[in-house]
DNA sequence: GTTTAATTACGAAGTTTTTCGTAATTAAAC
DNA sequence: GTTTAATTACGAAAAACTTCGTAATTAAAC
């Protein structure tokens, strides 16, 4: 189980090469000047960091190198969320979810997908 | 709607009053120590900073200062979940919902209650 | 093979957060 | 009113994170 909390701008990174698939520190910058102002070696920076630290791979292909998330989208959402419910719900999701689905507009579509979502994890409960 | 995000220290702090009441800071410390060791200062330091941004509010009894919140516990839940929807899940309140329930064993009974949650949201939907 | 443009490496500085030691203040105990 | 113990104030250092300038390297273009 993955430990390790990235921080906000590794975050940022990590988002685009999951969307993305693997990218150099150009496309990876390219994006993030989407949304705000980055200096080019303030990205790289980051990312070898983030490759020292082992959060990326990469490999070089001619000039540049390729970076690869190390971290699986998947897991680290899960960790983020776990973290989240410690130190802000008293370690209970029901908590975490009634505030998400409390506090927000939730279209009666999507509130449709956790229902049944709900009846999977009933109906996996009731045959163990 | 408030915007600032509490450190992790300070939401340590934010936890501890809201679930006690006002304290000074040795109480603070006291039940902080619990869980991990913080020197006394050390304590007192990030709480002053706090009273100093604002996040608490005191007052002065004897020698001591109680301590009180001044952000709002369901606020902060709000926003710290607000924040992890946008930067994790893409702003959808379903991910995150559906990624919290999928990750964790949660009883039929804990289920029971999302599920009227989400009828009562829907019959709110309904009537707009 | 020189020049040029892209890319990386390195180091340093700025910011924020966390930590704590020491001195000053305060009220209680004597 | 002195002494003592608790508490606060202050300042500084350590640690983590973010930012970027400059120099070095690399491969492509000429």
């Amino acid at each position: 189980m993955q430990k390790y909390k990235p921080t906000e701008s590794e975050l940022e990174i990590l988002q685009i090469l999951w969307s993305e698939g693997d990218c150099n520190v150009k496309q990876i910058n390219d994006i993030l000047n989407q949304k705000r102002e980055v200096g080019y070696t303030t990205t790289l920076k980051t990312m070898q960091i983030m490759f020292d630290k082992g959060l990326l791979s990469r490999e070089k292909d001619k000039r540049t190198h390729i970076y690869k998330a190390e971290l699986q989208k998947e897991d680290t959402e899960n960790m983020m969320i776990s973290k989240l419910m410690n130190s802000v719900f008293e370690g209970s999701a029901v908590k975490l979810v009634m505030r998400a689905l409390g506090s927000q507009k939730t279209s009666t579509e999507e509130l449709e997908k956790i229902k049944s979502l709900i009846n999977e994890i009933e109906k996996e409960n009731n045959n163990q």
